[in-house]
DNA sequence: AACACGGGGGC
DNA sequence: GCCCCAGTGTT
């Protein structure tokens, strides 16, 4: 055990006064409900009070109970999710939605294994809900935490090894007082939110500034201990504008990413990988970049006139950076529907055939034509979202 | 244990 | 531009 019983009643007693006087009014604070918590973690997961706000609110109205979010389209769970990253945790939500109605009617449960069994919910989320819904005496550590008790008992540990957790875990099931589980660890949040930030910790202001080992040591602006992520890798990508003719004009080509992986099951313009930033340097130039895009189009059955670069665009993930340019095309005929409706096996084997040896990656993308109406149906990522808003001119 | 998985905010 | 994240699932 960390600091002394006098060091740890302190503790946990200047932070539940402090949290009384000082904690926020966020939306989800404003009735113990435990589908609202449970939505509020799981958005709060990498993510901030102040980003989440918003789409809390919109999911809420959009589905206001487990059985409304178990029922609807995941298209609409998804097109909810829009901008707010980490698309696996809309997916998870939907199936865990989904496990409540068939094994606990429809009542978010209140164990500690039903609640980590759901989808999506870890050992964090598992003692957020148990302890913000339920009162129950479970530790909820997530960053904040690890931040606050790593300069507060002064662990030296890296916050990053699992071993660091469990040990932050155990603390921090110490640290509760009787009853007050729920106040207790959202109190531990709110704290490194507001006082006990990463850089810069306010620490004149903090409760337990007058026996936290960090600061007394002058170590708090180095702590939490922490081993570096990897860099992201860079990816570089052809990307085309398809803008319809005819029966299509007005309309853009968009094409559905495949069920697992990077973005999946979001809407995405179509593109290509290319070997280095395209139209500079060893980039590919773009009249022959124009011509692959062209031929990887034509493959998935969309012969198109190329029409110039018209952007660049870059988006940061956590583990890819993307670099992207976009070119213009036109659309030389529309997409026609095979006649009996149907496509021959030969001819989708031959069509993924040439759109492989153009470049393409994926062979089953379900692609669409789509008005600015449409998008307020589909769900695209944040890259995409920027350049089809600044197409369509919203 | 390492990696995949988004996006925004602070400085 | 670089750093920080209110983590979970897969391999």
């Amino acid at each position: 055990m960390r600091g002394n019983r006098e060091t740890r009643i302190f503790f946990s007693t200047e932070l539940l006064g402090w949290y009384e006087r000082s904690k926020r009014d966020l939306p989800w604070r404003r009735h113990r409900d435990p589908y609202n918590i449970w939505i509020s973690e799981i958005m709060l997961q990498q993510t901030r009070v102040d980003t989440v706000i918003p789409y809390f609110h919109r999911f809420i109205e959009r589905f206001p109970t487990i059985a409304d979010l178990a029922a609807a389209p995941e298209e609409d769970v998804l097109k909810c999710w829009e901008g707010l990253g980490y698309y696996s945790r809309a997916r998870n939500l939907q199936a865990a939605a989904k496990q409540v109605m068939e094994r606990h009617g429809g009542t978010v449960p209140n164990t500690k294994a039903e609640v980590s069994a759901l989808k999506g919910v870890g050992p964090y989320t598992t003692g957020a809900i148990l302890s913000i819904a339920f009162n129950r005496p479970e530790p909820a550590v997530d960053g904040n935490v690890m931040r606050v008790l790593s300069r507060y008992f002064l662990i030296e540990e890296d916050v990053a090894k699992v071993g660091t957790r469990t040990l932050m875990e155990e603390l921090a099931a110490e640290l509760i007082p009787e009853g007050r589980a729920s106040d207790f660890n959202q109190a531990l949040m709110e704290l490194g939110a507001l006082v006990c930030t990463p850089k810069s910790p306010q620490c004149l202001t903090c409760p337990v500034m007058a026996r936290c080992a960090g600061r007394l040591e002058g170590a708090e602006e180095r702590l939490p201990i922490k081993s570096k992520a990897k860099p992201p890798r860079p990816e570089y990508r052809l990307t085309a504008l398809v803008e319809g003719g005819g029966a299509l004009a007005g309309r853009v080509l968009v094409r559905r990413r495949p069920d697992t992986g990077l973005l999946a099951r979001m809407w995405e313009l179509p593109h290509i990988p290319a070997d280095a930033v395209p139209g500079e340097g060893a980039g590919l130039p773009d009249g022959p970049a124009m011509d692959r895009l062209a031929t990887a189009l034509a493959a998935a059955g969309v012969p198109a006139r190329p029409g110039g670069a018209l952007l660049n665009a870059e988006h940061t993930f956590s583990h890819i950076h993307w670099n992207l340019r976009v070119f213009r095309f036109d659309a030389e005929i529309p997409m026609q529907a095979p006649a009996g409706g149907g496509v021959s096996p030969a001819a989708v084997a031959e069509t993924a055939a040439a759109y492989d040896a153009a470049g393409g990656e994926d062979t089953t993308s379900e692609y669409r034509w789509i008005t600015r109406e449409d998008m307020d149906n589909l769900a695209f990522p944040n890259v995409f979202l920027r350049i089809l808003n600044g197409y369509f001119g919203s």
